[in-house]
DNA sequence: CTAATTTCATATTGACATACTAGGTAAAAG
DNA sequence: CTTTTACCTAGTATGTCAATATGAAATTAG
């Protein structure tokens, strides 16, 4: 019942190439060293938002990476969704079609579909438009 | 992100104890069979709820299972985390202790932090009585 | 054109977790 | 003393996690 470090990195991520990608596109071997990851496990991140269209790359000297849209339009879940795979905490509740017979007589189900409820309630919350704005704020508290 | 079988076979095994001994112990064989898991995987988890003195046991013939407090006194949170550890989304909210320097600097914790308490109430507002009762009325939805 | 810089694509690795199964021990009842 | 139950430990196959490694392809500067 962890969200991965492919999921949180996939976070601060876009987070990083939202804060820098207004002059010039960000290279993950800035966001590497801003982040503290490593450049490699940083590309294979990207591939799968680069696929997913929430990302666009330019390669080449001066390239780099720049979102597709604005920040606000990207929930957290989004991106998350992308590298994690669907975030529903059990797999009966996956894809619509009644894989699991027990289902008609399982009770335990209601608990996993509020939950599951809770879940995207906080992560459909939040844009990526919310975190930058948490980030500046945090920075300006250190310059006073 | 999701909850293992565990954790899942957890909350049916304490859910089918709880409505089935009333009269006497709930053998794992019995139960084993009403839920279609195998008695040696049970064994397995219901050391753990024995350890956490959730159930008592009861050997030689005649013997079984029993929970030791009345099932409302259960929360759905309190089973999982005996089997699954706690259930915090990420690492960096388990031990209070900053084990991780970026803390200070890091504003996704914001969004783990809200996503743990989701969690949290969800799996704390149900006890084992709410899953018996709900059980119990979909058995006489059967009879009618 | 060439060299440097960047993204892009795959393969590989070691450690660990998951989901079990197997085999045997210990206690209690009849 | 045999049966029935719980109890304990080990093993095992598979998969996932969290990366590294290697190299190719595209682009730009000079």
């Amino acid at each position: 019942m962890k969200i991965s470090t492919k999921g949180r990195y996939a976070l601060r991520l876009m987070l990083d190439i939202a804060m820098n990608d207004a002059t010039e596109p960000v290279r993950l071997k800035d966001t590497a060293q801003r982040q503290s990851i490593s450049v490699k496990y940083l590309e294979q991140i990207i591939s799968l938002l680069v696929r997913a269209g929430y990302v666009k790359s330019i390669r080449g000297p001066q390239g780099g990476y720049r979102l597709v849209k604005k920040p606000s339009e990207y929930t957290v879940g989004m991106i998350l969704r992308q590298v994690e795979g669907n975030m529903v905490p059990v797999a009966c509740l996956e894809n619509d079609d009644v894989d699991c017979e027990r289902q008609s007589e399982c009770v335990t189900i209601r608990i996993w579909r509020e939950l599951d409820a809770a879940i995207r309630c906080v992560l459909d919350k939040y844009t990526l438009a919310d975190l930058v704005l948490w980030q500046e704020e945090l920075g300006n508290e250190y310059v006073i």
